[in-house]
DNA sequence: CCGTCCCGCCAGAAC
DNA sequence: GTTCTGGCGGGACGG
């Protein structure tokens, strides 16, 4: 904590007071920044020069009460603050920062302390950890935030909504109305989006439990804030423009005086904190009006990382692009993706996965040993852990996929139009559909969470929780050769960024809870009704389009957590098939989880979990297919493909096409092994859960299960190969990068692959069955939705959707992406996830956004 | 008088 | 119930 302070000169020593290191620090400090040395002048030095040491002394030591006001300042108390920390502390030390220790010291009420970490928090300095613990990071996540904010701010518009205002204000001036045109028009176009707490890479974390606080505006709106600075081309933001635009964020509506004056108040706070931390400087303005106070950004402007992080959000993000670079989207986040894969290097890459991974596979232990405890901290474990297992499952899926498919297709015709809802592009769209989810998500909220690829636990998550929420949405068909994911989005909403973030999110807060077995099986049991209305709120939006966007969102999230969770349910069906409803604990689910944080707003549903994500996952599906055919929104239908694979179409009004290369398939391994029953059934959730994968076989659940599956559902597939799946693929698949991906995960996948419970499971049904009818389907299966048509389905669902198989391996025809899909959808959540991870610590984020752009361009089609 | 913004009440969330 | 967080706004301070 305070080793920073430690030097200290004698004089602070003889000084009493806590506050001596602070003084040494300030000293510091001023010498360094003329700000702060004026700042401080006008507090302690007044007197002059070497006295301004003692004088600060005296003052501190002096009394609190005495101090004047300016001495109690927040600002000179962030620098107090600041002085205790390096700006770039060593990751490997301990950072913790201990709140009522950093009171005790500074002799501030706690009170104070919060504001100041509340903005250091938006920054991504610090990160909570723990109830009255912080983490702290110092600027070495700066560039990376502020580029990330940048984009969420260029997406949110900001600064037009800037220039709008200061018409306005100008224009008009203040008795002017007209302003409120232009002001609903940003209403409607921004509307949704509000925005999230952005949330960095690597950061996060912290303690879920901890994370949740309803709203952190104070953190947001220093984010917002920020935004404004960022994207501004002049760098000054006056204090009225800021809190105007950060008030019609919030709420619309009048408000107003008292609401102004609350606003500039805490601007001032925040601003105070940001003056510390040298980013921003007090300027006066001058307009029609007069001067006005504003403030200038004197922080960094550009950010290398700002590639990466565009590539991530801004790309993918870019609510704008067109269907068609939707589909590019994908394709970048396909190869992020695989790139990551290529991740096992990244793996080893990341030194903290590494570390994470005995933490996780002792959390794992534990969760299997209790499966009601939810194990929040090993989440962030666990999902390192994962990252491993999620990788080597997806290569291994992707060959199986495609040997499966190969295989089925050259001796297999067979229809897999048992199958409920194959679909190819499973993986893809999974991705896509993690991508878009979050960006739903969040768009309740307005916390945007960035996870992005930094921390591989994190990225995991996300990509699992995006992947989950897509999927239901999606339906990827397989057309003849035209794949195409089609994403729903609910609404299309602005914030492409809030979107995809928000699903890490969600993710990561999942964690788990001990609920997704009740849920589940709730869910299962009654699918349509309770268990998830999110789902069904998506399909609908996204289907019908009417939904609004925030709970769209939200459900996202719930898409997130399910999608891991939905590989386990799958799991779960099928050996619900067995039956046995379990407890289950989500290892797995931990993994992904990470923890990181979370912030969205609902930060509960974070919590809520892997499971509930899972049985919402489920649920959704089913919704989504009973909702399509019932609500007329067409759902996916499944049809029979040439090789017999069924397609799935979706219709979604709101959501967009995009082309994948061979939409992961779903197949409904459950529907024909157990047929309907599994689907329905919250049973095979229970059995997910239990099972394997999670509980039992947390990591080597996800990898292994891959292949197990694999053979399961094809032994052939093995054999033949990759190659015909490629071409197969090829065919549909425009990725090649995918195809690269699988291909290299094919070997990878050959490698690892230890059975997985899922696959044994399925094996024996599934296999037989489902082999030969559906080659791709069944590898890949994914599942989606089908709609009451597929025949195949019906016994799982009618509900459709819900399948989700487990089979892991159709994904096929999709080549490369589809391969992915299938990952995600089929391996339990754990796998798809750590594919996605593996990919992902850092493309996952940017994956992530990528949906969401999709979504967004979707909409904005739509 | 007005820009700042300290202070701390108090509600809600987390234990 | 207690503790932690943090929204909120009265009203003081300083120019």
């Amino acid at each position: 904590m305070g080793p920073l302070t430690t030097p200290k000169k004698g004089r602070e020593v003889g000084s009493v007071d806590p506050w001596t290191p602070t003084s040494n620090l300030k000293m510091l400090i001023s010498a360094a920044s003329p700000d702060i040395r004026n700042r401080e002048k006008e507090l302690c030095m007044d007197h002059g020069g070497q006295e301004g040491l003692d004088a600060i002394q005296d003052t501190e030591h002096g009394e609190s009460e005495k101090m004047s006001r300016k001495e109690k300042s927040l600002g000179l108390l962030c620098h107090k603050f600041l002085a205790r920390y390096p700006d770039y502390p060593n990751p490997a030390l301990n950072n913790d920062i201990c709140l009522d220790d950093v009171a005790t010291e500074l002799n501030v009420e706690r009170r104070r302390i919060y504001d100041i970490m509340n903005v250091l928090e938006s920054l991504h300095m610090v990160s909570r950890s723990a109830k009255n613990r912080y983490i702290w990071h110092g600027r070495s996540k700066m560039a990376q935030t502020l580029a990330i904010l940048k984009q969420v701010g260029e997406e949110h518009r900001y600064s037009q909504q800037m220039q709008q205002i200061q018409q306005r204000l100008l224009d008009i001036d203040s008795e002017e109305k007209e302003n409120t045109e232009a002001v609903d028009l940003e209403n409607e176009e921004q509307g949704q989006k509000e925005l999230f707490f952005v949330e960095l890479p690597g950061v996060e974390f912290k303690a879920a439990s901890v994370n949740s606080r309803k709203d952190k505006s104070l953190r947001v709106m220093s984010q917002k804030f920020v935004m404004l600075f960022l994207v501004s081309n002049s760098r000054v933001v006056s204090l009225d423009v800021a809190a105007k635009i950060l008030i019609g964020e919030d709420q619309d509506a009048d408000p107003d005086k008292n609401k102004f004056k609350t606003k500039v108040r805490r601007l001032y706070d925040i601003a105070n904190v940001l003056r510390s931390l040298k980013l921003i400087e007090k300027v006066h303005v001058t307009d029609k009006r007069g001067r006005k106070p504003a403030f200038e950004w004197v922080g960094p402007v550009e950010f290398p990382q700002i590639k990466d992080l565009e590539s991530f959000t801004s790309e993918c993000p870019s609510k704008k692009k067109h269907v068609l670079e939707s589909r590019a989207c994908v394709d970048n986040c396909a190869k992020k993706l695989f790139t990551s894969p290529g991740a096992k290097r990244s793996f080893t890459r990341h030194p903290s996965l590494v570390k994470l991974a005995k933490s996780i596979q002792d959390d794992r232990r534990k969760i299997n040993s209790a499966p009601s405890s939810p194990v929040k901290n090993s989440f962030s474990d666990s999902s390192n852990s994962d990252f491993p297992n999620k990788m080597a499952q997806l290569a291994a899926i992707c060959k199986i996929q495609l040997d499966q498919e190969s295989v089925t297709k050259a001796n297999d015709p067979k229809p897999a139009p048992a199958e409920v809802g194959t679909t190819a592009s499973n993986s893809v769209e999974l991705l896509q559909a993690a991508l878009l989810t979050p960006t739903q998500d969040f768009t309740d909220n307005t916390t945007v969470h960035l996870t992005p690829h930094t921390q591989p636990t994190g990225s995991v998550a996300y990509f699992p929780a995006q992947c989950s929420p897509m999927i239901p949405v999606l339906l990827p068909q397989q057309r003849g050769s035209i794949p195409y994911a089609i994403y729903l989005q609910p609404s299309l909403r602005t914030n492409s960024l809030a979107r995809p973030q928000p699903t890490s999110l969600a993710v990561r807060s999942m964690t788990f809870e001990d609920k997704t077995g009740q849920s589940p099986t709730i869910k299962s049991a009654n699918k349509e009704s309770d268990s998830n209305p999110f789902m069904f709120k998506r399909l609908r939006s996204d289907s019908a389009s009417e939904s609004s966007p925030s709970k769209t969102k939200r459900t996202d999230p719930n898409f997130k957590d399910t999608s891991p969770k939905l590989c386990e349910i799958l799991q779960a069906r099928f050996k619900a098939h067995r039956s046995h409803p379990l407890s289950c604990r989500p290892s797995p689910r931990a993994l992904h989880l990470d923890p990181e944080f979370v912030n969205t707003p609902g930060g509960a549903v974070v919590n809520q979990t892997l499971e509930q994500s899972l049985e919402t996952f489920l649920d959704r599906e089913d919704k989504a297919v009973n909702s399509d055919s019932e609500a007329g929104l067409t759902p996916v239908r499944a049809v029979p493909l040439t090789s017999g694979q069924l397609q799935t179409e979706t219709l979604v009004p709101a959501g967009y096409l995009i082309p994948i290369s061979q939409q992961s398939l779903i197949s409904y391994k459950e529907s024909k092994g157990s047929g309907g029953e599994s689907n329905k059934a919250s049973t095979p959730t229970y059995s997910i859960y239990q099972t394997p994968t999670a509980g039992s076989r947390p990591a080597a659940s996800a990898q292994e299960i891959t292949p197990t599956n694999l053979r399961l559902y094809k032994p052939t597939a093995a054999t033949d190969s990759p190659h015909i799946t490629q071409q197969a693929h090829h065919l549909h698949s425009p990725s090649p990068a995918i195809l690269n991906f699988t291909l290299q995960n094919l070997g990878l996948i050959s490698g690892s692959s230890p059975g997985n419970a899922f696959a044994t499971p399925q094996t024996p049904e599934r296999t037989n069955g489902l082999a030969s009818p559906l080659a791709l389907q069944q590898r890949g299966m994914v599942f989606i939705k089908p709609v009451s048509p597929v025949p195949v389905q019906q016994s799982v669902s009618p509900h459709p959707v819900t399948l989700i198989t487990l089979q892991q391996p159709v994904m096929t025809t999709p080549k490369g992406t589809a391969l992915p899909h299938s990952f995600f959808q089929t391996p339990v959540p754990v796998s798809p996830l750590a594919a996605m991870v593996t990919t992902g610590g850092h493309a996952a984020t940017k994956t992530v956004y990528i949906p969401q752009r999709k979504l967004d361009v979707a909409t904005a089609d739509s």
